[in-house]
DNA sequence: TGTAACTATTTACAAATGTAATCAAACTGC
DNA sequence: GCAGTTTGATTACATTTGTAAATAGTTACA
């Protein structure tokens, strides 16, 4: 059941969660404290929201609670990405990947590894 | 002055914009018809919210009025590419070419032109 | 020239989102 | 055992988004 839709605050936090699979809310908050400038409340907000759209589940582990994600990080990237590339791109692969390609800088083992996607594809 | 943020709704929209330059709102409207199952009203509705965005601007030609976009499309895409990979794949570039890679279906001619693009990226 | 048809502007409204404060329950140290 | 602290639950609230109806202004045909 990978149904509702992450949004864009909530994909950090879930990012987060599938990082170290069962987490308390501190450890969310600790995490998340760095990278984006939330409150503490936020966070919990945000990791309640995911709960009631079932995208994570929480037990009582000892005597905290721990997230856990109900959803596969990939199964969720596969949807993301279907959506940008049906909402940015017209649902063409080709140019959204040449786009990419350009914008990025690439590690030599990157491009060979790439490469040999590629050539997988052609088979 | 590429700003603010340009809702997934409103990429519809502007898609057909950029399609055909200056469109009135009929035109958009009957383009969309097939698309998206909008009333004439919802699209007037993106119009006139992407004009307030200054996404478009509309001047009066003949007695109608035409919408031409303000912005490029190539400078959405690239906001809309970086937040994305942001978002879904943590900054990571290489992750997210494998994905698409993997998930598309290429054409020949189609690797043939990543190839390329991926031996200019090495030099 | 009045009225129908069309077009543009204003207004509507519920759900989702970003951002959090507050309240209540539980645990911990004194 | 009580008070402060930590944690979880409830409530808040403005903005954005999706989705559109209503109204006002304009054009065009009869």
């Amino acid at each position: 059941m990978p149904q509702v839709s992450i949004s864009d605050a909530e994909w950090q936090v879930m990012n987060v969660v599938w990082g170290g699979q069962p987490l308390t809310a501190q450890e969310v908050i600790g995490e998340l404290e760095d990278q984006a400038a939330w409150a503490p409340a936020t966070v919990k907000t945000m990791l309640h929201r995911l709960v009631k759209k079932n995208v994570l589940t929480y037990e009582p582990q000892g005597n905290r609670y721990v997230y856990r994600s109900r959803v596969r990080r990939s199964d969720c990237i596969r949807r993301a990405s279907r959506s940008f590339l049906e909402r940015v791109f017209g649902g063409e692969s080709a140019p959204l990947l040449a786009h990419f390609l350009r914008s990025s800088k690439l590690s030599p083992d990157e491009i060979a590894d790439l490469r040999k996607i590629l050539n997988e594809q052609e088979g």
